[in-house]
DNA sequence: TTCTAAAACGAACGTTCGTGCTATATTGGC
DNA sequence: GCCAATATAGCACGAACGTTCGTTTTAGAA
């Protein structure tokens, strides 16, 4: 029965789907700056000219407005730095590209608010719960990517046997976490030269003569995307 | 007039003030663990059973009670981090004191929801106004209070020459921030451990001979606060 | 004990919140 | 062009929000 009528429910859900999608892509712009709970229906229907029952029928609970939004969140963030990451090779150049790209998605502020996930583990860190808990799967997948690609890199001999890709994927992490600290609140720029060298110091400290030739030239200005100026 | 009346108005004030205390020590642990926002005022009165209007006019506005539970939560970040620390002699003794009773402060919860500051700073960097401004001072103070104690450590000797302290100061904060992070959305302990070791790490890197012998040796388990098991 | 100013209260204000219900447009398949 | 399903709107609800008001309680000075 649910799969006989496939073609059809397909067809029909196609204009709620637009509009779907036209609610969650404000929904992350709002909730990134200003809070997943501070994300109101009301406020959103009006800034779509909708009315707020309207727009509820679409997600039938504010939770699951708050769930839809971080998964298309997640969605522009794999699109906008996960996707970039993988068109390099694995290992210590994927690894240091998640960096820089990571780095450069804040900076040309892919959300408003910064980083979105930041913000929503921020904000969701002491409320138990569903978004809670979808927010701190997602960071999770972020730091094992990071953590997977050190030992890909050390594998693959960039890297010494003596580098902890847990150790260092939380360092990296933290310093992503810093460098989105310091802009979101001062607006400073130089947070991201800043973190980009730490992290180029933690790479090269545990990297190979291989390695070493796999990341940027140290110095002011090496054209990578993100020490160029906006 | 206004001096005329000091000890009468003192005594008058007395009752007054405890209450206003009392207040804020509730407002400060409830906000660290549900945001400046989500301190409302409803709750903060149910909570200490005392009427919405009798807790509203001791500060007037909302604002103002996020303003003095800000004020209130620096008193006791100065009481618990800072003070302790001054106990240490300046450089690199009591660097190392900041980063290590730092991290004990969110471990051992002296506030509810981990570091307030932190918590407050991804709440407001969003929404300009006086907390906003506030906190982002207060947290330029820290780092501030960073950055100094590193350039005593260089100046005395202790950390070579090439230690750019406010490049030092942004790794150890963000390491703190990232600490907090995976401890508030974790649970994980290790973090501390973790942010400590690269923490000790980055000193040592620029540590002279002289400095070195400050810092706890290398190891597991010595007996250092932020490393004891609670 | 009496007086007075501070402190606390209780009730209500106007808004906005999230969430239901019911009715009307709009749409794609026949 | 009609039908059935879907999408949107309109309206109302109860609760909670910050805030104001006038009144009552309370504690310290006289």
């Amino acid at each position: 029965m649910k799969a006989g009528r496939g073609k059809v429910a397909q067809a029909r859900k196609a204009r709620g789907d637009r509009t779907r999608q036209a609610i969650l892509k404000v929904a992350v712009d709002v909730a990134s700056a200003e809070g997943l709970e501070g994300l109101t229906i009301g406020r959103l229907a009006s800034e779509l000219s909708m009315s707020k029952s309207g727009l509820f029928a679409h997600f039938g609970s504010k939770e699951e407005l708050q769930l839809a939004t971080v998964e298309a969140a997640r969605d522009i963030f794999i699109r906008e730095v996960i996707r970039p990451s993988f068109e390099t090779g694995e290992g210590l150049p994927r690894l240091w590209k998640l960096c820089d790209v990571w780095l450069a998605y804040v900076r040309d502020e892919v959300f408003r608010g910064g980083c979105f996930f930041a913000a929503a583990a921020a904000e969701f860190d002491g409320r138990p719960g569903p978004v809670r808990d979808r927010v701190a799967s997602i960071m999770k997948e972020w730091v094992a990517m990071l953590r997977g690609s050190i030992a890909e890199a050390r594998d693959a001999g960039q890297l010494n046997a003596d580098a902890d890709p847990a150790q260092l994927a939380f360092e990296l992490n933290a310093l992503e976490m810093g460098a989105n600290w310091a802009f979101q609140l001062y607006g400073d720029r130089q947070a991201f030269t800043r973190a980009r060298e730490a992290m180029l110091e933690r790479l090269r400290r545990h990297a190979t003569a291989s390695g070493l030739r796999l990341l940027p030239q140290t110095g002011k200005g090496r054209g990578s995307r993100a020490s160029r100026a906006r």
